[in-house]
DNA sequence: CACCTGACTGAAT
DNA sequence: AATTCAGCCAGGT
């Protein structure tokens, strides 16, 4: 078990809609640690733990797959966002905000954290 | 135990 | 407009 943190992190990535995509900032400030953007992609190095997380929904605030590096090959997590539906050129998401799923915006943060603490 | 690094981001210079 | 700095947490050295 992460920590809690990390928990939340999970939770938010495992709804992730199929064929869109999120941000480590746009989770981070849906959990109101919008300063710990960074811990989200820390916490996603760590969700190789468990593999119901899709890791490769979540990019960086341009739509960017800075964590490709991180999947087997260079292609494979391009490879599973264009299985998806979502066209990626030079690991960039094309349409980002098209795309983009915002938790903040989908979700009940207060009921989410609610859920999640209760 | 102290220090450094890392799938990030927004504010300041 | 481009570069630099600070903040967050966990794990490795």
């Amino acid at each position: 078990m992460a920590s809690a943190f990390f928990e939340k992190v999970y939770q938010v990535v495992r709804v992730i809609p199929e064929g869109k995509v999120t941000t480590y900032g746009h989770i981070a400030r849906f959990l109101g640690e919008s300063r710990s953007a960074r811990v989200v992609g820390y916490a996603m190095n760590a969700s190789h733990n468990d593999s119901s997380i899709p890791a490769h929904r979540v990019v960086n605030r341009s739509g960017v797959l800075t964590g490709k590096h991180f999947f087997a090959g260079s292609t494979l997590m391009q490879d599973l966002l264009e299985s998806e539906g979502i066209k990626v050129i030079e690991d960039r998401v094309q349409s980002f905000e098209n795309h983009l799923w915002d938790p903040i915006k989908h979700l009940n943060q207060e009921d989410f954290i609610q859920g999640l603490t209760g």
